[in-house]
DNA sequence: TACTAAAAAGACTGTTTATATCCTTTTAGG
DNA sequence: CCTAAAAGGATATAAACAGTCTTTTTAGTA
């Protein structure tokens, strides 16, 4: 249970090679979508979502491509996760408002939020200059 | 991302509305499955999977039905997750084995690990007894 | 201005997983 | 033997996943 898709896996790893570049260097999403072996055309969804919320900068037209909006140290791992596959939800009861009307009496619920609390504190405290290998 | 899925919440609740009933007391499937919302026959396929592991009893025939395999504070809310949802894999590298090539030079993985040794964690440290409302 | 390079946007498709339901078979008690 | 109950298997529907294709917008350049 719990898997990542295979959409947060690729955009994981695309922010990761967009991070480490020299900052500043305009990439294209084809050379990057090689270099971590995606599909480019899958690529190029989730890099929109990205550019969306500034998470890279995106330019259009000849010479364009893609950049980090922020220094590698500033993006988390669980923000790109959470672009890319919406919150951390380890139970529906999490979402707000909850829908499930047992939840003020359920034991169960507490503990759900205690795995969500785990998971983005692990997530949250990973950056993308932890992630790119340096060497 | 990571949501357990209805069968999974259904799980928890059947068994442990079984683990409020008293010892040895066996339990109609219709009846649990009315107790705690869940369709007969969907909750069926649930518990026909805790029997063959043994987390529940199962009795056939006239006065049959289902109790506790083990005493509540016996069982963890881990078991009772992983019975049904396969084991808790973040991420499809955790899987032995490994079917990621890239798995040994990338920094990610050991964050996968983490996130999957810190919710084992939590699941692993409930009971079935700190979950039974208790009055 | 026209041409070209590149990302953005949207429609579409095939596959897999989730969420069940139904029917038949096995087991056990009365 | 009849009935109650779980076990097992087949089937159905819907949603999510994984990806492709085509068209549009934007921007640099000859
Ligand atoms: S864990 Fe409790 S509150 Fe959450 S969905 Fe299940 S019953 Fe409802
Ligand atoms: S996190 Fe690293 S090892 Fe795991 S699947 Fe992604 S690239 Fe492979």
């Amino acid at each position: 249970m719990m898997e990542l898709t295979r959409k947060g896996e690729y955009a994981i790893r695309g922010i990761v090679y967009l991070a480490g570049k020299q900052p500043d260097k305009v990439c294209l999403l084809s050379d990057i979508a090689e270099a971590v072996d995606v599909p480019p055309t899958f690529l190029a969804k989730i890099f929109q979502q990205f550019s969306k919320i500034g998470l890279v900068k995106s330019y259009r037209g000849t010479g364009g491509g893609f950049m980090l909006g922020r220094a590698p140290e500033q993006i988390t791992l669980l923000e790109v996760v959470e672009a890319v596959e919406g919150p951390i939800l380890p139970n529906r009861c999490l979402a707000v408002p909850t829908d499930c009307e047992r939840s003020c009496s359920c034991n169960v619920h507490p503990v759900w939020q205690r795995v969500q609390g785990e998971v983005r504190q692990v997530l949250g405290g990973v950056s993308l200059k932890d992630l790119v290998n340096e060497q």
